[in-house]
RNA sequence: GCCCCUGUAGCUCAGUCGCAGAGCGACAGUCUCGUAAUUCCAACAGGAAAACUGUAGGUCGGGAGUUCAAGUCUCCUCAGGGGCUCCA
């Protein structure tokens, strides 16, 4: 009895009940005892609530949950096992190619190799070409744990002489164990888990090839990387190359150069000139945002684009952020251009003396910064030189932080819901390099936190991602192919109050108060937004944000003078109106004023003429005939007022 | 800034050291036409191209070199694209 009872385990299944199984059983026999279809599309096991290989034994009783690719750890053991693969078709094309790092990532996998040439595209089909071989021959993932760490460096050396990159990672465990993986003959430090065998990736694509450094830093060696995605059937992967596909089709830089929004020369890097249209579509957004934060009590204030060197050394930007600042000599003394609005609104701020009874004081500027990027950063409208920060500053007591957060929160929610746009939640915690006492920014903190709380957010915890002078909220909007773009930020700042000796008149008579700051944007950068908009719409904006709001189109000249009657009453009416005249086919025009993406499409022909109607046509497909135009004017005016997302006629 | 790739007509691109090219667009003319026909891509949703005749359009990103000869080879430089955060 006794040893039976030490060679039996209770395992609790997922379902909550309990089986008996002999010690030493794997996470696959427990699996193909429940069902065979879980144990096909089982990946791992967790025991305990950690994740081990589906080979391990489990030698005492435990709670168990099979992993399989429905599960996000189930993703991640996907795609690491995937890099290894990879990994080990490369050395198999490379032999001297050396190992570095290789994890999964959002997207997929990638690993960085040292390797003494880049790589090509060519090397890319070779290597594609070893990886079917070694799928097709479904290698087990064997895991090897050395007892010791002297066993372990040289079980490393005999699988990878001179490979000082494994060496360093594993001296980094400390006095962790080292685990190795191995399929077929292909051998690795690696903490795992990994899937059963090789077999199981049944579709992958490497995506990319790229330079980067050893442990990120420009200061090392640069290694070659290689990005793959894989995916357990076939199906999946069209699914991601039918999205990349779609998100090269949006890209902002095609398409605002195909409807002309604006333009990049070789004169201005990172410099936009915006265009006819794509001044519109900005004034458009501009003209949203300051109706709507007039009606919020905003008050709107403008500061110089050129500020004394004096200014920035009080602020610490001199100090702190010059290497990305435009400085110039004005009559033999230091200015910089502005890279942030927040010091000249000091200044407006300490012109004079302020009272408790005017907070919260909410201070917009729709300021215009200037930040010299990384020549190799830059990418159309997401990342310039020069752009349009939506900003604000609110001034407050402590008391008043709760109420004002919660009031941005709901700002924000409208705005983004103006163009459809979905969005997830982030804090960001104190970084390692900051200023202020522990006190204060748990203080800080826990205000924004419990802020969401109260209002029964979800958010994601980004722990030391916070700004030097404090923690931040920042919205990631997501658009309609899922990518998500990281725009509104709410901002508490402890340094600035500090740095320029902010003060304001508190009940008791004494101005031996400090207001608490806060910095936010909505849209982030005004510019960028665009970008976002024109890849989340493909460039078919909303009517109110449209260039080009409607277009009429005539089937021959005859009806040219009845068009331009309709012409004048929508521009007198405000409507962006444009004719197309010219003797090309109706189908030609429509074709072309689809490809611009006008939203309203008219035709006008002899029956439009004699009742005094217009044909309408959509950008979304709808039509109809026999329209008065004063009615479908009206209908316009309605949407445009209301800004409304669609139209219909 | 660093690595790889790219830069040829307004746009998209072809071009093996040996005459600078195509399609679309523009312009002129023809056609006065009804929401395209048609062709291609896509599992689907959907997406791409858009009549005929003629005309104009180029320092082959810029500079230097090698060569009998450079769009083509080499070097420098400028710009654009992909990366440079994800940790064995």
């Amino acid at each position: 009895m006794m040893a039976n009872a030490k060679n039996i385990i209770r395992i609790e299944l997922p379902d909550g009940s309990a089986k008996e199984y002999p010690k030493g059983v794997s996470g696959y026999e427990i699996a193909e005892s429940i069902g065979e279809r879980l144990a096909k599309a089982a990946f791992a096991i967790e025991v305990d609530g950690s994740i081990k290989d589906l080979h391990a034994p489990i030698d005492s009783d435990a709670r168990i949950r099979i992993i399989t690719y429905r599960d996000d750890e189930g993703k991640e053991i996907f795609k690491h096992s995937a890099s290894h693969i990879m990994a080990d078709a490369v050395l198999k094309v490379f032999p001297k190619a050396k190992l570095t790092i290789g994890p999964a990532i959002k997207d997929g996998f990638y690993y960085d190799f040292d390797i003494d040439r880049p790589f090509s595209e060519s090397d890319i089909a070779k290597i594609e070409k070893e990886m079917d071989k070694i799928v097709a021959a479904d290698h087990k993932f064997i895991r090897l744990e050395p007892k010791t760490k002297a066993e372990a460096k040289a079980h490393l050396k005999k699988h990878h002489p001179d490979n000082e990159y494994k060496l360093e990672l594993m001296d980094e465990l400390g006095d962790d164990k080292a685990s190795f993986y191995q399929h077929d003959k292909f051998v690795d430090l690696c903490r795992g888990p990994h899937l059963p065998s090789t077999g199981k990736v049944k579709a992958f694509k490497l995506t990319k090839i790229a330079g980067a450094y050893w442990r990120g830093d420009a200061k090392n060696k640069q290694l070659q990387r290689i990005y793959g995605v894989a995916f357990p059937d076939k199906k999946e992967l069209d699914q991601y190359l039918h999205l990349l596909r779609e998100a090269e089709k949006r890209d902002h830089r095609k398409i605002g150069k195909e409807l002309e929004l604006f333009s990049i020369h070789d004169e201005g890097p990172g410099f936009p000139f915006m265009l006819p249209k794509g001044v519109v579509l900005k004034e458009e957004l501009i003209k949203y945002w300051k109706e709507l934060h007039r009606k919020k009590n905003y008050e709107l204030i403008e500061t110089p684009i050129l500020l004394n060197r004096k200014l920035w050394e009080t602020s610490k930007h001199w100090f702190n952020y010059k290497e990305n600042m435009y400085t110039l000599k004005i009559d033999n003394e230091d200015f910089a251009v502005k890279p942030m609005n927040c010091p000249g609104g000091m200044l407006v701020y300490n012109e004079k003396v302020h009272s408790y009874k005017e907070f919260p004081l909410r201070v917009g500027e729709l300021g215009i910064v200037h930040r010299h990027e990384l020549s190799g950063t830059l990418s159309g409208l997401f990342r310039v030189r020069v752009f349009t920060q939506d900003d604000a500053h609110h001034f407050m007591t402590e008391a008043q932080m709760k109420s004002e957060v919660n009031f941005l929160i709901d700002l924000y929610k409208e705005v983004y819901g103006k163009f459809g746009f979905d969005y997830k939640v982030e804090l960001s915690t104190r970084p390692e390099k900051s200023i202020g006492t522990d006190e204060q920014w748990e203080f800080l903190t826990n205000t924004l936190r419990e802020v969401m709380e109260d209002r029964g957010m979800e958010f994601k915890i980004n722990e030391g991602d916070g700004a030097f002078y404090g923690p931040k909220i920042d919205f990631h909007l997501s658009d309609c192919l899922g990518r998500t773009w990281q725009c509104g930020t709410i901002q508490l700042d402890m340094a600035q109050p500090e740095n320029f000796d902010l003060t304001y008149m508190g009940e008791d008579g004494t101005r031996n108060h400090r207001p608490v700051m806060l910095h936010r944007v909505v849209y982030g950068s005004i510019e960028r937004f665009m970008g976002i908009l024109i890849e989340h719409f493909a460039g078919k904006f909303p009517l109110w944000l449209s260039p080009v709001q409607v277009i009429l189109m005539t089937v021959a000249n005859r009806f040219d003078s009845y068009a331009d009657k309709i012409y004048d009453k929508f521009f007198e009416a405000g409507i962006r109106v444009e004719r197309d005249y010219r003797a090309e086919s109706i189908g030609k025009k429509v074709r072309e004023a689809q490809l611009q993406k006008i939203p309203i499409m008219l035709t006008i022909g002899e029956k439009e003429e004699k009742y005094g109607t217009v044909a309408v046509r959509t950008l979304d497909g709808q039509i109809k005939f026999g329209v008065k135009p004063d009615d479908l004017l009206k209908l316009m005016k309605k949407n445009v007022e209301s800004r409304d997302l669609n139209f219909r006629i």
